[in-house]
DNA sequence: GTCTATATTTGGATAGAC
DNA sequence: GTCTATCCAAATATAGAC
């Protein structure tokens, strides 16, 4: 029983850079331990079912962020739906790198990916739709155009993500939180 | 000289399926050999070098049928801009299956594609922007609200099909569909 | 808990027969 | 032009020592 070389979250943290930059079966056991700096046997003695399991932590990791980050700040009640919006958007800009990094949806999205995850990855979206009805809800929109709006915002934040990258502009990605911003305020 | 087992055009649709559904790294020769019905050695002999190869004839062609199909419909100046975004929508949705298909540029824009053919998603990408800033030019937009509105409509059409995979509902890329078409007809 | 060493499979790629 | 057989590298995964 030696001590742990690297905590759970720093090697959360690790895989889930991977993973997000190369996708489910992009990203390789060897890259994988050579960003954790751990043994590919050691990834097995902390995820005995391997990529596998290793990619499941990733995503409820990435989850648990965006829970805490995210969604509560768009759905607090006890604070004003702008400043609500505002706190959310900061902190999706900080999660994709300002349009630098990939969504890991996008990146579970393809190949195996898709028929391991999927089910995980509509959960996630749905999540990310509700909170923004929530937010919706609060401007006084009526639950079909916050719905609407919910829906049309996640489509901005994707599509924008997928041109900036192809592109190698940032600026896309900020148009497109301003856009959200501007879509939400004057509602 | 054995007469070919099957056609290029044939040939070429196979690969296709497999690129956008698997993604460049993704796509196995396994696969490819199977899809097309030609084993390993016989593709080599049609693209001495290899799978790189094969994406890039794919990129080739999905450029060409979408040069044919939709920047020319979206750019004859010999039709009504109304009559011209029709029948771009329609070449649109036949694209994209109904929004069940991925996007060569997303397939192709993770792990070792986006290194490899980087420069051809982005130029393919600005065909896109062009070709919608000429209909928006046509419809009397100022040449910077087409830039924009060019822009918005190619973040709608990815957005929209990543939420229709992940959450497998192809209405969601049906409605973007119908947006961008009031969007302009409203302009 | 981590490591070295190894097993096993799959992937991309070639040689040479027909 | 297509095929079988084969090579080599890389990938996932496991055994067993420390």
């Amino acid at each position: 029983m030696r001590p742990p070389k690297i905590l759970d979250q720093d090697l959360l943290a690790a895989l889930t850079s991977v993973f997000r930059a190369r996708g489910y079966e992009g990203a390789s056991l060897k890259e994988l331990s050579d960003e954790t700096g751990l043994k590919k046997a050691s990834l097995y003695h902390r995820f005995p079912n391997g990529k596998q399991e290793m990619a499941e932590s990733v995503l409820d990791h990435m989850e648990k962020w965006v829970q805490d980050h995210i969604f509560v700040a768009l759905t607090d009640l006890s604070v004003l739906p702008e400043e609500r919006l505002e706190k959310g958007l900061v902190n999706i800009r900080k999660l994709y790198g300002g349009g630098k990094e990939t969504c890991i949806f996008r990146a579970f999205s393809m190949q195996m990916g898709l028929e391991l995850f999927q089910q995980s990855l509509s959960n996630g979206m749905k999540g990310w739709i509700s909170a923004f009805i929530d937010l919706g809800l609060s401007l006084a929109l009526t639950p079909e155009v916050a719905r609407e709006m919910a829906v049309q915002t996640l489509i901005e934040i994707q599509g924008s993500l997928i041109l900036s990258q192809v592109m190698n502009d940032e600026s896309i990605f900020e148009n497109s939180l301003q856009l959200i911003k501007r879509n939400y305020l004057s509602s």
